[in-house]
DNA sequence: CGGCCAATTGATTAAACTCAATCTGCGTGG
DNA sequence: CCACGCAGATTGAGTTTAATCAATTGGCCG
């Protein structure tokens, strides 16, 4: 066994003793010891899924949420002519699905692009926890308004950025998220996506998303692996992108 | 004095009694006398800016919440090139704001594309109604699932389709939202924005947005007045923008 | 070795952008 | 009452960006 979870939940020694979603709270407030054993204990049943998995799907009814240990996923919607618009990327310590005491049916889809540890939320003990952890409750409500906004950026990328600038874009908001979560090292982060769903993230032909990106590595600005990427310039990145990191700050209580 | 709210909460006489925001809500689930007034005293004291005026700033602290009661927004962010993206429109009975407990400053700005009139909610009165008031609480939760869909599919729009299936599926999305707070007549749907706004919202330039807007209208797709728009072919716009109504079905309890 | 997935490249076409005017309706001051 | 100015809409011409169609390559696994 020894499942992902454990090991993601203790590969680190003394600055994150958490789950991913404790350290990423924990980033912006101090959490008790009450809190941390509540989330712990939220975040017991967990459920594992390969590579390629879709768990929610576009107008299903929603059952549960879930929080991330460890893996990525693509929240995205399929539209009737097959064409794809991911919405964006899922990484450890997100929450999926929290909206579900309120929404009938999902509006989008999910689906893994790793093998994916997940936590089990039951929608009751969402209820609960909005009623008795007013921490948590508002650290939940703070993530929820920041994936709003990362929606809002992706807009923001999709419409005004050109092809290269997208590219810069997504990949400082992949290192910001990852590096909240300690997920990052130095200038590199892993990324574990195709250039497929780079392309159906960005708005953007697989071709020519191939070809702008070419242009990045040959421009020094980025150095690519099989696994990841390395971000070579970041005041290049974003300046060329535009990227404003105030939009991930913290929360306030 | 006899303000717009006023007027507003008024005009309509056996369909909708109360404020948007309570028709909104009446869509879904029968509201209780005591749950309509306490919506009402909420919106107790109103504000009124006149068109064109930007009332919260990208970047800096949020000090409060609001409810829109007549008049149009838009939620939008400019880039350091000064290119605007709009994130969406916001309407009569479209809540702003209600994450000001969580998030220290906030990540779009707002301006009134009209003359809007807005209900201030201070933060606290907020926590007091997610604690007192599970009914509303649970809709106001889906007013913000539901503008995170609205986002959501509006990356889908940008990203995904041509322009004028852009142009098509904004059209039906403010046709629906409009119609369920009783502000369509028919086919016939009121669009108080420019054409630059519309082109800052589908990710186009000014000028090939006025040239396809031109082609569905020399089509017969739509027919076009100083004040509105009417949608002569819900069928074929359905079609070409591939819209999917089911993202904006009612919230259960 | 064969097959498959992902990445890459070439050639052509199509969509959208930019720059630059012009037009139109409307309100305002002379 | 009319000239002027302005915001918003429209049109023309030329350029750029990105999409499409079609192969080909490279690595990895059975």
């Amino acid at each position: 066994m020894a499942s992902e979870a454990i090991k993601q939940i203790k590969h680190r020694g003394q600055n994150a003793p958490f789950t991913p979603l404790a350290r990423k709270l924990s980033a912006s407030t101090q959490l008790s010891e009450n809190e941390v054993g509540y989330l712990e204990a939220l975040q017991g049943k967990t459920s594992e899924f390969p590579k390629g998995t879709q768990f929610i799907h576009d107008g299903e009814p929603l059952k549960q949420a879930y929080i991330v240990q460890s893996g990525w996923a693509i929240r995205y919607t399929l539209l009737s002519s097959g064409r794809r618009q991911i919405w964006g990327y899922i990484l450890p310590g997100d929450a999926i699905g929290f909206h579900v005491n309120f929404q009938r049916s999902a509006s989008f889809s999910v689906s893994t692009l790793t093998h994916v540890v997940l936590s089990q939320v039951d929608p009751d003990q969402i209820l609960q926890l909005y009623r008795d952890q007013p921490v948590l409750a508002a650290g939940l409500s703070w993530c929820a308004a920041r994936e709003y906004t990362l929606l809002g950026d992706q807009s923001a990328r999709i419409g005004r950025l050109s092809a290269a600038d997208r590219l810069a874009h997504l990949f400082l908001e992949l290192w910001h998220r990852l590096e909240l979560i300690g997920e990052t090292e130095g200038a590199w982060l892993e990324l574990p996506m195709t250039q497929a769903d780079l392309a159906d993230t960005l708005g953007l032909s697989l071709v020519h998303l191939n070809r702008e990106l070419g242009k990045m590595r040959k421009r020094g600005l980025v150095t690519i692996t099989k696994t990841g990427i390395r971000l070579n310039h970041f005041d290049q990145l974003m300046e060329m992108s535009e990227f404003n990191p105030g939009h991930l700050e913290g929360f306030r209580l």
